[in-house]
DNA sequence: ACTTATTTTTAGATATATCTAAATTATTTT
DNA sequence: AAAATAATTTAGATATATCTAAAAATAAGT
């Protein structure tokens, strides 16, 4: 199956876009993630519609097929191994690998990719903690634990907070630290529970053990 | 000055055909080496001589400008630079880089590359033997040596072979040695100045110093 | 249920990159 | 120098990806 790199790009917006909601996506909401029009939408849905990488009825919106979630999945793979190798072998800072990311993910070679993942030493998530689909297209969960369970000296990343609790977001939008941080535990006060942690590289602040317990954070080897 | 892929494209076979010869380029010349067609070629001209990267008569061929060769020159480098990346950090085979190059020296980050440049260790020829211009298109012509002056357990890229002995081109042939062949250099034998030499990393086989002398090899740190 | 508003699709245009076939210009041969 | 050959350009088509404006279908409000 031979994808044009838009069709590639629209193909993954419809895949991301799919795991919001269990229902079909719908044209505006392509166009919006793709900032394009929704007659562009259109005309691209049914090229994608004719190669089976979707299903689609007209005015019905569209639902990704089995085969296209596994194409979507490794343009994912692949998109995510190059955040990783950019990370950390050329020392990118992680919120300035997107863009490049974008590029390199259409890059067609699956040597390519799969030499790439064995010199980074088979990473099974990004910079911002997301999971790395394997060559199959099957995302292991990252293994997370709460931030009060991390020891001295591990880093995790931010994967979920409870956003039940505004006051709680508030203070972390205050400290700096949202979804994809890098927490970095430097040193755990036995006697409050709390924690010193470092966020992103940057920010040095002690933690209280109640807010610790309500962060996931995937373990980061 | 932005280019798309398609122009990238034209402008270094524009580039690399310049160099064969003092004369402008031929329509037909450029056809050939994209494998496309003349018209074709005739619409991309005016296009590409629009954004005066190259200078342009009816009829009378192109020229490439100053703006023209140092754009083309950075693709080239952003080639090479990841051409050494596959080979040495991907244990590609050197013969199998350039497709995939192909793709890479067209993502646009001057960041992506510098910092590539870095992790490589500012490399100054990619596996070919081909000379990486810096950022400015400079290029420092890369120390070369006749074989004969190598010492042993020293490595070169076979550069430069004279090209007026047909009789020694056949033996090159034979042997398996051509431009670009990675040559290691096991033993000398003072008695006759011929030499125990390994070829792109697979045959061993002496070498006499009559042919030592008359072949080029770029310094390979 | 009917009207209004929204969403989605179609129709028709534009821009890029390509092609074939025909016309034009340059070069070579006699 | 005229005729034949080769190279190059133009004209007209096709395919992709996009857009605006108008039409059609669906959803929402009263």
């Amino acid at each position: 199956m031979k994808l044009s790199l838009t069709e590639e790009n629209y193909l993954k917006a419809i895949y991301h876009l799919s795991d919001d909601s269990a229902e079909g996506v719908s044209t505006n909401a392509i166009a919006e993630e793709l900032s394009t029009k929704a007659a562009s939408v259109s005309d691209m849905i049914r090229k994608l519609s004719k190669k089976k990488v979707i299903d689609y009825q007209k005015y019905k919106g569209v639902q990704i097929t089995e085969i296209g979630r596994k194409i979507a999945l490794q343009i994912i793979r692949k998109h995510r191994l190059w955040e990783v190798f950019l990370v950390e072998k050329l020392s990118f800072n992680w919120d300035e690998v997107h863009d490049v990311a974008e590029q390199l993910e259409h890059i067609k070679s699956t040597t390519l990719i799969s030499r790439l993942d064995e010199f980074l030493g088979f990473p099974t998530m990004d910079p911002h903690g997301d999971p790395i689909p394997d060559e199959n297209g099957d995302i292991k969960e990252s293994p997370q634990l709460p931030l009060s369970e991390f020891s001295e000296n591990t880093t995790g990343i931010v994967v979920k907070v409870p956003d039940s609790d505004p006051s709680l977001l508030r203070h972390l939008d205050k400290i700096g630290m949202k979804l994809g941080s890098r927490i970095r535990v430097i040193e755990k006060v036995e006697f409050d529970n709390s924690a010193l942690i470092n966020i992103d590289q940057s920010k040095e602040l002690y933690l209280s053990g109640e807010i610790a317990k309500n962060i996931m954070l995937a373990i980061k080897e």
